[in-house]
DNA sequence: GGGGTTATGCTCATTCTCAGAAATACTCAG
DNA sequence: CTGAGTATTTCTGAGAATGAGCATAACCCC
């Protein structure tokens, strides 16, 4: 398109002084208009089911479809700037909750073509936990946003490439619970060890063991320390008051936690 | 710049066929020019050594300093393409040797003024393992191309942000020895124990108990397979034949293969 | 042939893991 | 209030993996 653009400044004979200064100092190869947008795989857990915020596009290309929110990268932003920019728009959540938030680089596409319109698009896609959001989501552009169960977006077609980069990011939070203490984004500031194995078992969608999960994260160093308290009550159906453990700092885990499913 | 484009164009009430229809689909904000790089950290082993290939910049900016080779992506070309490609530019490897070269997305940077021209630059950056490369590798732009020792590096100053890019590369290439195959990447198509084992101990900076390492890298599934031969002679120093081994098909090793360092 | 070197295998004590189960503390139905 | 069911936490014992040392045999160089 660049190209074209070039071509007809030159065949009008239009070439101001501006676009003199600006071609003098370009690259000698002339480039088609890119653009780059980051998009965000938000998830969290509500209802022992792992969810994903989407959001309904109010414009085209792809209006009324669901998509990953997201947005292009302004011109004074950094990557991750724009990541936690679009974070806290779409999701509504406090400063509070946005500290405790899980938010890192997950991977970027740019196949030819993934967006319809006449602009080479760029996404350079993060990945986010959030722990357990208050309610739904008020969209901030007029578009309806919804956290949506993953099995419910295996029979949805998302825009753009973005049924992807959603995929890559479940694999790649599967991955990262292994050997990071991320699982701890997704549940409270004071957590008791069942709901950290809830977020393992939603996530890896397998049973785990409670007793040895149980003994392993209180054993690896700076994963969890207790705060000395307990739950106000048992469980929904009964059992014994559970003692109440916080972060305890550490990001990566020695040893890690590893999917039994794996490493058979 | 965009926006002055545009501008421009209305003013000068020039407004083709092709840019009116280009414009009724773009997106309502107006961006400033982007361009989209491939920044490749291409690592081998030299002499016992983690080596990084650089190139002397021929062109400004950053004329006469080292970089990590790369360049814009092309129209037509995916990411991984365009990676690809620079990799097939810039090593001269073989088309037998490059189907055994790992080559996987690293990281994107796009931090505002990391190139200095006037034009957003963002740079989607690919690690790379090579096998020994036959010799020191001749640039194709005219520019002096180098295999690098990594202990070399540190009292350089690479242009733009590559040194950042190449930290991040050499972290995640420690970090993936452990859980996946890529080691088998670093040496030829059939290897030795040892030069696997040599591979880990460049790599990590710190020696491996031979006997331990053989034990496990055999007992791993799928990580080596014999080939049934063994090398002509014996080491340097001494020492019986080895036998042969080639990758065995597993990328993913289950179980890793731990640092001792960070074990403890 | 002899001294140094290396590939490969073995041992053994220690640690980690898995699966089951016990002890305890709570909820809920009746 | 009581008993059945459930959940948290701890324990146990078998089996596997790990780390360090040593043994053997093959090989290079002198």
């Amino acid at each position: 398109m660049l190209i074209l653009r070039n071509t007809q400044f030159e065949k009008d004979g239009v070439m101001k002084e501006a676009e003199a200064e600006w071609l003098k100092t370009y690259e000698p190869r002339a480039y088609p208009p890119v653009g780059v947008t980051v998009d965000l795989v938000i998830l969290t857990i509500r209802d022992k089911e792992l969810h994903v915020l989407l959001i309904e596009r109010g414009e085209p290309p792809f209006k009324g479809e669901w998509a990953l929110p997201g947005g292009f990268v302004q011109p004074d932003e950094d990557l991750a700037e724009a990541a936690a920019r679009e974070l806290k728009e779409e999701t509504g959540l406090k400063q509070t909750d946005l500290d405790r938030v899980y938010l890192d680089q997950l991977k970027t596409f740019g196949k030819p073509g993934r967006d319809p319109r006449p602009l080479r698009v760029f996404t350079v896609a993060y990945l986010a936990f959030a722990p357990q959001v208050p309610e739904p989501v008020a969209g901030t552009d007029a578009k309806n946003a919804a956290w949506m169960s993953l099995a419910a977006t295996r029979n949805m077609k998302l825009a753009f490439d973005h049924a992807e980069i959603l995929a890559e990011g479940v694999e790649r939070a599967r991955n990262k619970l292994e050997y990071s203490s991320l699982a701890t984004s997704f549940v409270g500031p004071e957590f008791t060890i069942s709901e950290l194995r809830n977020v393992y078992e939603v996530v890896w969608g397998e049973q785990l063991h409670p007793g040895n999960f149980h003994r392993k994260v209180v054993s690896v160093d700076g994963y969890v320390e207790e705060t000395g308290r307990t739950t106000e009550r048992g469980g929904e159906r009964g059992g014994p008051r559970a003692r109440l453990y916080r972060w305890g700092g550490a990001t990566q885990l020695h040893p890690a936690l590893l999917r039994p499913s794996e490493t058979t």
